[in-house]
DNA sequence: ATCCACCTTACCCTAAGGGTAAAGTCAACT
DNA sequence: AGTTGACTTTACCCTTAGGGTAAGGTGGAT
């Protein structure tokens, strides 16, 4: 039998480490004297700790592991598969945000040296009144948490193209993304997908025309947060008021684009002089 | 002048957010009602806000926010840019973290699906008793925190090496670190970096030979640890006990090998029967 | 017997807020 | 004028994975 000190210097684990893992029920000592209370760890333990020691390694949380330990014996060995190839996919999706923001602050740098200040895009944002006209769109509404967009985008458009080209509907202009929650919520908003199509079938609603502050972003979506805000702002200052929900309609299609700078973003603020 | 409602929609940052932000000092409202303690916000106050997202979103912590916009206007963009760049390079290692740690999941994915258990490789860790001669080294001792050991390694024994070269030293084995904490310590270690040479000058020292339990590892250096614990295990079980510090030996250059398969390291640890 | 290294529990701390409660306030509607 | 519902305030507890420290109890070696 090993006190907590051995064992903590085999396994090279802190002995504070050793009691939390205790309390919380991760691997509990092999025998504690009643007497004093003294931990006792076994060397059979040790293989447990190096494999608690390699999924933490592998950005696994304690909860996770303690679930991996209790599974059965008999089905462990897909199930551990499995959970690694989850916990590879969800790394993997860290990996490219993390090549996204390396993009974006390389940008930002260039910038910079340039002496263009960070935030100067921002005075760049320009906002015009216009007026819309009333479409027929096809759409599908959702409630999407901020994460899943990206699939979101793909998943939901790429529905609405099959119904089109399945029911052989005509095409009325790009797709378009309509935020109906009234405040950002990062658990989840209100957002409508559609697109505009000339026949009025079941599935298709009006969306009605009129007055609107209107922004262009050319460019990475990253920026639109700001577009809005500007937009917010501006609705502010003119004395003007939201009416309806705000949407966005993406004039080119980001797939097709080779320049970050060719992707054309429209966004809509339906208004009316308070 | 804007409620914290207002101002938390147009920013799209939580009012919880942007209460914690004024406690904490990193972006106060412009005024507060003395009467009820309502916060107001003004819209000059946006474009401050918006660039903090955009540092939150380069993973600088609020902290190290608050420092960038507390530098002064005249400093600020060379400060700013220098920021960014540590910034960058502290995700791009990150990054590269990933990147290996999905290359040992993979690893181990590959092993699972043949039938191996994840930790099999414990097992095939062999232990022989040796007997050594002594040595003549030449050494730099230092303390080495966990996160540098990788820049470390490199730095001191090219430190060593470039001695070697110029004092014209004659190379008598290959690289070795010894390890004199007792216990392992995130915090730092003392830690030797040492070369055998033949001839005996200022910087220099004898390793006493004797009796050794002894590993080899063939492999990635992540499986240390278990070489380790195997090793202090089989001390442990054999009646043995520790006289001296441990020490590895690096058998065959890790820059020249091209599988990590080829990579020899060599565990000795110095003991006598109990 | 004494000493020192080791062990125990208990309490507070971390970053960046989220959740909830209790109470006060504002603006609009009747 | 009163009421309602939306909004705001502070206050308190919770999250991860332990680290730091204190006060007191033990173990083994001398």
């Amino acid at each position: 039998m090993l006190s907590i000190g051995e064992f903590s210097k085999i396994c090279e684990v802190s002995t504070k480490t050793l009691r939390y893992y205790d309390e919380i029920g991760l691997i509990n000592p092999d025998e504690i004297n009643p007497e004093n209370g003294y931990r006792y760890y076994s060397i059979r333990q040790l293989k447990k700790m190096l494999f608690i020691n390699r999924l933490k390694s592998y950005h696994f949380s304690l909860e996770e592991i303690k679930a991996v330990l209790e599974w059965e014996e008999d089905l462990s060995e897909e199930m551990l598969s499995a959970a690694l190839h989850r916990k590879r996919r969800e790394i993997e999706e860290k990996l490219n945000a993390f090549e996204y923001t390396i993009q974006q602050m390389s940008n930002d740098i260039l910038n910079l040296e340039k002496g263009t200040p960070i935030m100067s895009y921002l005075d760049m944002i320009e906002v015009q009144l216009v007026e819309t006209q009333p479409m027929n769109i096809l759409y599908m509404r959702q409630m999407m948490s901020s994460d899943d967009y990206a699939q979101g985008y793909g998943k939901y458009f790429s529905k609405l193209y099959k119904k089109i080209a399945t029911e052989k509907l005509t095409l009325f202009g790009t797709p378009m993304t309509i935020y109906h929650s009234p405040e950002y919520n990062p658990a989840g908003n209100d957002t409508e997908f559609a697109i505009p199509i000339e026949e009025t079938v079941k599935g298709t609603r009006d969306l009605p025309g009129g007055l609107c502050a209107k922004s262009v972003l050319k460019g990475l979506y990253s920026e639109l947060t700001s577009v809005y805000a500007k937009l917010r702002e501006w609705v502010e200052d003119e004395g003007y008021e939201l009416v309806n929900s705000p949407y966005e309609v993406y004039v080119t299609n980001p797939n097709q684009a080779t320049v970050p700078e060719n992707v054309v973003t429209e966004v809509y603020f339906p208004v009316k002089k308070k």
